[in-house]
DNA sequence: CTTATTTCTTAACCTATATTAAGAAATCGA
DNA sequence: TCGATTTCTTAATATAGGTTAAGAAATAAG
């Protein structure tokens, strides 16, 4: 299984096979089943997780007790709370399976290590970054400018297949409004 | 002025003499006059931007010719249309000063070439779009959960040189609302 | 210093989206 | 398979924030 890792990064970046065995021993392969945790709010983020199959989410839960979900992570996408596994401090959001799923996990240790040991990783996930972070800024543009029913149909665009796996309650979430106010929208002709 | 940089640099990672040369010999100074642009909607992104005077920033104009600030960018940070930059594609940011300001400026080009010739600036690069990304997911989660109000109140305590140089309506298109309605709620009480 | 331009404030009115509630549909768990 | 839970829909009502407009204050430019 470690495989399709090791593919994620040959498409960025080539391994050789010594190389390819390093990554093998840092990394751990985990079941996560729905619903259950790879992290919780309060807690230092210590691992960064490759999803294998099925889908992870991170959110937090605000005053009201409300979830907004800031990442959906399928198949071959990485999660983490980025914020807690950089700075090394508690962190605010939950991350957790919405399907039964299988993720390879690497800790922050493991990663700092392996940047020394294999440059072409610190390029692999330099890459990653740079895309997160562009992904990032466009979202950020799309609440400045966009009505509620345009970063639908960009969601829609943009993740065709998860439209149809996860529940519309986790797509209103993450677009910024409520489940009620996004039914009304696929309700409106045109 | 290089130096700036140079110590930015050296807050992360180390440079030897060798390198610093490279550093210096790659990267070009330039003024940007109030309102100047260094980059313009629909052109590629040729150039990221250090800042070592002034306040640049970057924005979309959208279909009703309102202004969406995605990034200020005060002295020591980097700015770029980070999408456009990376992908090599056309973009839909401008960004100009705000304040007469100096930079340097380093093409996409000669990032790509340096990473290979000092791949500690690989490191320094992860590290900055790091930085970037946690920043922007909690900006995200702030969007998503927090009233306008507390958006501003955040704003301030994080940015606070800022609100003193920088004219009111830019800090409301910075936060997602007009002008007007901050006006309004400056004028509360508590 | 004086005028022109940009920014800020206030206020009346408007709209996109939230809230509440309740029943219908779908999915889950035993 | 069947009851329990979760999700989806609809609709009435409420509100945060937008729009328009016009004058005041501040800043820039000649």
């Amino acid at each position: 299984m470690v495989d399709k890792l090791i593919s994620h990064i040959n498409g960025i970046c080539l391994l050789n096979g010594e190389e390819i065995e390093i990554v093998k021993e840092l990394v751990r392969e985990k079941d996560v089943p729905r619903k259950h945790f790879v992290h919780r709010a309060g807690e230092i983020a210590q691992y960064s997780a490759f999803i294998l199959e099925g889908c992870l989410r991170s959110y937090t839960i605000d005053q009201n007790g409300f979830e907004h979900i800031l990442q959906f992570a399928p198949e071959n996408w990485w999660i983490s709370d980025m914020y807690s596994f950089v700075k090394q401090t508690p962190s605010e959001l939950n991350i957790d399976a919405l399907l039964d799923s299988k993720v390879l996990i690497l800790s922050r240790d493991c990663q700092l290590r392996i940047f020394d040991r294999i440059p072409k990783l610190e390029r692999y996930f330099r890459v990653l970054t740079e895309n997160a972070l562009a992904s990032s800024n466009h979202r950020t543009l799309d609440y400045l400018s966009l009505p509620a029913k345009v970063r639908y149909q960009k969601f829609c665009d943009l993740y065709p297949t998860l439209i149809n796996t996860l529940p519309q309650k986790q797509i209103a979430s993450y677009i910024g409004i409520t489940p009620e106010f996004l039914s009304k929208l696929r309700g409106e002709r045109s």
